[in-house]
RNA sequence: UGGGGCGUCGCCAAGUGGCUAAGGCAACGGGUUUUGAUCCCGUCAUUCGGAGGUUCGAGUCCUCCCGCCCCAGCCA
């Protein structure tokens, strides 16, 4: 049977080198490095490098790119390692770590020194810029290029015994300082650290340029496609140059497609390390942030972060998609899976004067529209019951198709529940309502109700007598501008003000007390909730938004 | 005034010279509905950054022009 059509350049390019069997087995890698958490750009190369894998019946590998201790820690070897099994992957073998290859590389170094292709630079750091040139104009040979292969051996062993102080000399390539791609410009492939390193402790002084490890790790992990984003393709060159110069034991090559861009928030690990330090947000995993912890805490699920990845398409071109476009597949996801409850969020009382006071019932409800085999549950039902403020108006001059919630005299829907009327509101010295007088119709859970009185509309409420008080997060975006970063705009300039709002009387039906971290619930009528993994407690849980229902109406 | 990459609907995109330029998001109409949700139905590019050219035929090939992104870390 015929495959069908590939659907991106980069599964056209394998299929075709599995067809002239220049590959024999797909190999791909996700290579973070561990110096931040990961964030919704990454999900899309991690579905990208993963399902690759998948589809061609190959394998993933998970590698930490730890070749600069001064950044990296194991905090955020943690955190990736739990977040990409989180959205549902398993890397092939073990975690790999650039630092395992530490010893290869190092020897790949002398052996390049030995055969003249490297040398011992001594340039300062800011004669080094100097020497490089500019985009225009070609750089110039280190005064050390053509020093002896010796001499260069003996002093990158004193770099590498820790006898050297930072910034006194680097490891560099003799490629061509004339190169119109900078990159060529006599690369440095080694400098000096002497930060410990948080997986080889202070045995190393001497840490490999990401350049020189990169390719040689694909290599030695027999990577067959290496796709990282479009910033490296000047790097390819550079790449394949390392890969021909050093007896590797297999030719990986490497690939660029476009990052993934947001609007309305920033994927870059300095901007959200920066909103994390300096406390505009609470960590790395705020609900608002898009990092991958963040997500998760909000209550995105795992599928509905792989089926937007999946929705992007893997192209040359940096776009920006539409923030609306990923909310699209946290709906759909959460549509379908989400059990329903409901929860009122600025409530106000409502008394039943036709209801025994004594009298309390259960009231079954299905816990999904739809899909019966997700079962029922039981609402608690009495004399007292809460509804929302925003649901009741005593202005009787609304239209019913206006207004579809309860008006002062008129006839409303409880959600799986009687239809009730409005007698009368009680009003505090303010003049604020704070109660409201009702009547049940009775005979009207589950029928219609009698000839003559059409309820507006259907509205969600709680048992007063058996309920759970709760505090509830909403979530909005954390900046009001569409492109925070964009130009020379400073991003912290439009952090959204509103991007949190906390209502901490709240009430929710009294199955929410076995509510589970993990599941998101729709709030009918409001939106999908989750319980939030961290902050409140069992007598009063919070929960956050993790987005609103879909609104057509309230802009109208 | 160097090199690399990219320009198809408001956003993301398919399109690999030959049937009427896919699809998704958004938007806008209408229907169903005990969630103003979901669901359903419909509308939404005579034109592919621009101008020339090749061809019976061009979004796809050629030339020139315009615009945007990336590169001058001992970051990745």
């Amino acid at each position: 049977m015929d495959k069908p059509k590939p659907s991106n350049f980069i599964e056209q390019i394998i299929s075709q080198d599995l067809r002239d069997n220049t590959t024999e087995r797909v190999v791909t890698r996700f290579p973070p490095e561990p110096n931040g958490y990961l964030h919704i750009g990454h999900a899309k190369s991690i579905c990208l490098n993963f399902g690759l894998a998948e589809e061609f019946g190959g394998d993933c590998h998970l590698r930490f790119d730890d070749t600069n201790p001064a950044k990296e820690s194991d905090e955020f070897v943690q955190a990736i390692t739990e977040d990409i099994r989180w959205l549902g992957f398993q890397w092939h073998g073990e975690i790999r770590y650039a630092s395992d290859y530490f010893e290869q590389l190092y020897a790949w170094a002398e052996e390049l020194i030995v055969n003249g292709k490297a040398y011992i630079c001594e340039l300062s750091p800011e004669q080094t810029r100097e020497y490089r040139g500019t985009l225009t104009e070609p750089g110039k040979n280190s005064p050390h290029r053509d020093r002896p292969a010796d001499e260069s051996l003996t002093l990158l062993r004193q770099m590498r015994d820790g006898d050297i102080e930072e910034g006194r000399m680097v490891l560099r390539a003799k490629i061509d300082m004339a190169s119109p791609n900078m990159n060529l410009r006599d690369p440095v492939l080694y400098r000096v650290k002497q930060s410990g390193h948080h997986r080889t402790g202070d045995s190393w002084h001497v840490y490999p340029s990401y350049d020189f490890a990169h390719g040689q790790e694909d290599a030695i992990e027999g990577i067959s496609h290496s796709i990282c984003t479009l910033e490296f393709a000047d790097h390819r060159p550079l790449y394949e140059w390392f890969i021909q110069n050093l007896p590797v034991p297999s030719t990986p090559r490497q690939y660029e497609f476009g990052r993934l861009n947001l609007n309305y928030t920033v994927t870059s690990k300095r901007k959200l390390k920066q909103l994390v330090d300096e406390n505009h947000v609470d960590g790395w995993n705020d609900p608002r942030l898009p990092t991958l912890a963040g997500l998760r805490r909000r209550g995105v699920p795992a599928a509905a972060v792989r089926d937007f990845c999946d929705s992007l398409a893997v192209a040359k071109t940096d776009g920006t998609v539409d923030m609306a476009q990923f909310d699209h597949f946290i709906r759909q996801n959460l549509n379908d899976h989400s059990p329903r409850a409901m929860c009122v969020l600025n409530p106000i009382k409502v008394t039943l004067g036709n209801w025994p006071e004594d009298q309390q019932i259960q009231l079954a409800v299905p816990n999904h529209p739809t899909r019966e085999e997700m079962g029922e549950r039981h609402l608690p039902f009495g004399q007292v019951l809460y509804i929302d403020r925003a649901d009741f108006t005593e202005d009787t001059s609304l239209s019913k198709k206006k207004f579809k919630r309860l008006v002062l005299g008129d006839y409303v829907r409880l959600r799986g529940a009687h239809v009730i009327k409005a007698d009368a509101a009680v009003h505090d010295e303010a003049g604020q309502v704070i109660e409201i007088l009702a009547s049940i119709v009775l005979n009207t859970v589950g029928e219609n109700p009698p000839e003559g009185i059409k309820p507006r509309g259907v509205i969600h409420w709680v048992a007063a007598h058996d309920c759970v008080p709760c505090e509830v997060r909403l979530y909005d975006r954390l900046f009001s501008d569409p492109e925070p970063d964009a130009g020379d705009k400073n991003f912290l300039d439009s952090i959204n003000p509103a991007s949190l709002t906390i209502l901490s009387n709240c009430v929710a039906e009294a199955s929410l007390t076995t509510a589970q971290v993990g599941t998101t619930y729709q709030f009918e009528r409001e939106g999908y909730f989750c319980l939030d993994d961290r902050d409140g407690t069992t007598e009063r849980p919070i929960f956050n938004r993790t987005i609103s229902l879909r609104d057509t109406w309230s802009k109208k």
